[in-house]
DNA sequence: GCGGGTGTGTACATAGTTTGTAGAGAGTCG
DNA sequence: CGACTCTCTACAAACTATGTACACACCCGC
């Protein structure tokens, strides 16, 4: 993982995080927020821990905290944590070592260990979408039980729900989460909510089985900039699609799981969510600030054949 | 997640806690409800702790104190950090209030204090099921929306489930606890488990739509000395019972949502659990040791008609 | 009931702070 | 040479501090 320390100017780091090479400039005379190496001749040279820690200091700062706050909490963030960018391979072979054992103090334990080394949305999108995927896959191929299955996905579903706190605080974008009524699949989309939590949005989460109604009531309320909805069933869309079509008039919606086709999207004229979350993020996110084209889908819903099976 | 110790300053205070900026300042100079640091320049720097008090503040004013006695009762709360044995009705509005409004963060301060000011079986007992269950009255009634049904039901399961952790740890006695195939009501089950636990019991919790493949492989693994099973709809039951049967020898089993009747008890050879969960922790215990009396039956999972609605 | 005092939330004017952005002029890189 | 970057300065918008004023409700003694 560490490749030759690739570095790069100021105007390739204002690309990869959008911010622009002036503010970048004043954050770092400011408040000491990056330390460049630079060239012979005064030119900035950057290190993806610089990317990094602009991005962490641009989170702050959609949650709300002031730009000095931010970048003293970024910087803070940066020495206090040793962390690591990488999962241990080793570490997600123990979880899935104690979900099959059904070994839960185990399984909460090695979660903690996860926890503290890498980000929450590193641990998710290397460590626990993977392993559910795995599991998925093994289910299907017969080589993981019924038993096991739901133990794992019952597990880890609790633990990330109990993650999913202060979602709605702080000042990014609002996005409205829901899974469509009788829609139990929620893991993908609690997933889905994290990450984009961490690029600096705020979420309404309305969890499994949300009546349209209730989406209706929270459209209402709330301001948001998008609507994410999820299914791994079609019929489920199709079911929902009239109510929700003239609602897609002044809003953004988003559509992803197993349920979520091209055919689906045209018709509520919503952009299909590839099948890795973490893309997913990004890419909602380039969509609310303008152009719209479909990605990858994200497979909001389905990591887990039944991540509460039926 | 938790951030080294964010300061923030008066609009995100106010955006946080809705209480406007001249006002928070005007608390601050007549009641020293805060005592800020300052930036250099002389802007107010809050912390959680100061958000956290104004909540407090702002849940007295609500409740019908002065604006001078909440305050003084805000700042005497912080010192005093002694568990109560009562929960508060004031709390208990304040957390039927923050759900009304949809307001998570409120509601997940609320919850916050509530955890601190009792213990949690304590807080479950005497504000969450409480608040449910008059929560579903008023559904009932309609007086509640279904969207402020789903709302509520949804932030308390996560909440629960959060506080689910190592359940199968300790030396007491073991019980597993499982929805029955298909039944997605499930926080009348975890409240039972956090009160079964608080009595020493160790809890394998399998959670909504248990494949009874998953409980039988749990029966295998664990040792357990007794099984819980909850549905609120009868036919589950009678749909589960012949594989069940002959799982009943060995075996103590309780049931109880609304599901559980008196003829499905019989047939199982269960004890049937009455509808509050305090009391059925209690006979469960008493159960094991010997003596088999039927009490009330405990609403495993339906202290809301639809806590997880379809 | 009725004035006057009090408690409380809100509004406003004026001054200062923070922060993102912009431009000039010189230098660097490929 | 063109595109990019450097430093320094400036500036405007948004936010905040302070102090004062005001509207409204409530309570009190009469």
């Amino acid at each position: 993982m560490d490749l030759p320390a690739a570095r790069f100017r100021i105007g390739e780091l204002s690309r990869r995080t959008r911010v622009s090479p002036e503010l970048l400039r004043a954050w770092e005379s400011r408040y000491g927020l990056l330390r460049p190496e630079r060239t012979s001749g005064g030119f900035r040279l950057y290190s993806e821990g610089d990317e990094r820690r602009v991005r962490r200091m641009r989170a702050r700062v959609r949650s709300g905290l002031s730009a000095r706050e931010a970048a003293s909490a970024a910087l803070e963030e940066d020495s206090s944590t040793g962390h690591a960018t990488a999962v241990s391979p080793a570490l997600v072979e123990e979880l899935d070592a104690a979900l099959m054992a059904f070994d839960e103090p185990g399984a909460h334990s090695t979660l903690d260990r996860l926890f503290s080394a890498v980000s929450i949305e590193g641990a998710i999108a290397q460590a626990i979408l993977p392993e559910l995927r795995s599991i998925g896959a093994r289910w299907a191929a017969e080589t993981v039980s019924v038993a096991q299955e739901h133990f794992a996905a019952t597990l880890i579903r609790g633990r990330l729900l109990g993650l999913a706190r202060g979602w709605d605080e702080g000042r990014g974008p609002r996005a409205i989460l829901a899974c469509l009524p009788g829609e139990m699949h929620d893991i993908g989309l609690i997933s889905f909510g994290l990450l984009l939590r961490s690029e600096g949005w705020r979420i309404v989460y309305l969890g499994q089985d949300t009546p349209l109604e209730a989406v209706f009531s929270a459209l209402e309320r709330s301001l948001a900039d998008a609507l994410v909805l999820a299914s791994v069933e079609r019929r489920r869309f199709r079911r929902a699609a009239d109510d929700l079509r003239h609602v897609a008039r002044g809003m953004k919606i988003a559509i992803g799981g197993a349920g979520a086709t091209e055919a689906v999207a045209r018709r509520l004229r919503a952009t299909l969510l590839g099948p890795d979350p973490a893309l997913g993020a990004v890419q909602l996110r380039a969509d609310i600030s303008g152009s719209s084209r479909g990605g990858t889908r994200i497979d909001l819903t389905a990591p887990v054949p039944g991540d509460s099976p039926a």
